[in-house]
DNA sequence: GCCAACGTTGGC
DNA sequence: GCCAACGTTGGC
């Protein structure tokens, strides 16, 4: 039986809102509020349990990847879209034909020491994380896939214990 | 707080 | 279907 290999992945949250160490403290969360179709189609369409995420900082001094974390539930629909009390309450949201998805995800690992934007940037420039979407410029999509390489840099960047594998 | 980038909305 | 206006993201 084929099973699917293990995809990689970025998501953006403001520490503000989420942080690492929030995931940490409750160890398992649903990644609500999306409101990207682009970001919503990554994690109710390619998504799978066991995917490992880059729980990235962003608006943080400095903004940067914090830590590891790890899809523990596909898709299913964000419930805030049908609370008209959430922010995130969209009424063209039809709980019949939900428009917006979400997928939970676990803590895993808080590095030691953030790997700022500024350092994937400069390992960018050196061609070690060449073409990975962060790094880009304007690029705001807060759900992004990662090359497996990329992935397994940052681990590194970071000292990381979380590693890579088929 | 500013503003560039860029996605979405809505008038036509 | 075009595109101007508007809203959001997110680095700085």
């Amino acid at each position: 039986m084929a099973r699917r290999a293990r995809r990689y992945w970025l998501m953006k949250s403001e520490p503000e809102v989420f942080s690492i160490d929030d995931l940490e403290r409750v160890s398992s969360e649903g990644w609500d509020g999306v409101r990207n179709y682009q970001a919503r189609n990554f994690m109710r369409d390619e998504m799978a349990v066991g995917d490992l995420v880059l729980f990235y900082h962003s608006n943080a001094k400095p903004p940067g990847v914090a830590g590891v974390a790890r899809v523990a539930a596909e898709a299913y629909p964000d419930p805030t879209a049908f609370d008209t009390e959430s922010k995130y309450y969209d009424a063209k949201s039809d709980p019949e034909d939900p428009r917006w998805w979400q997928v939970d995800v676990e803590f895993v690992e808080k590095f030691s020491e953030l790997v700022s934007l500024d350092a994937l940037r400069e390992a960018a420039e050196a061609g070690a994380l060449e073409g990975m979407a962060v790094v880009q410029r304007g690029q705001r999509l807060s759900v992004q896939p990662v090359d497996r390489a990329h992935f397994a840099r940052v681990l590194r960047m970071a000292g990381a214990k979380t590693r890579v594998r088929a």
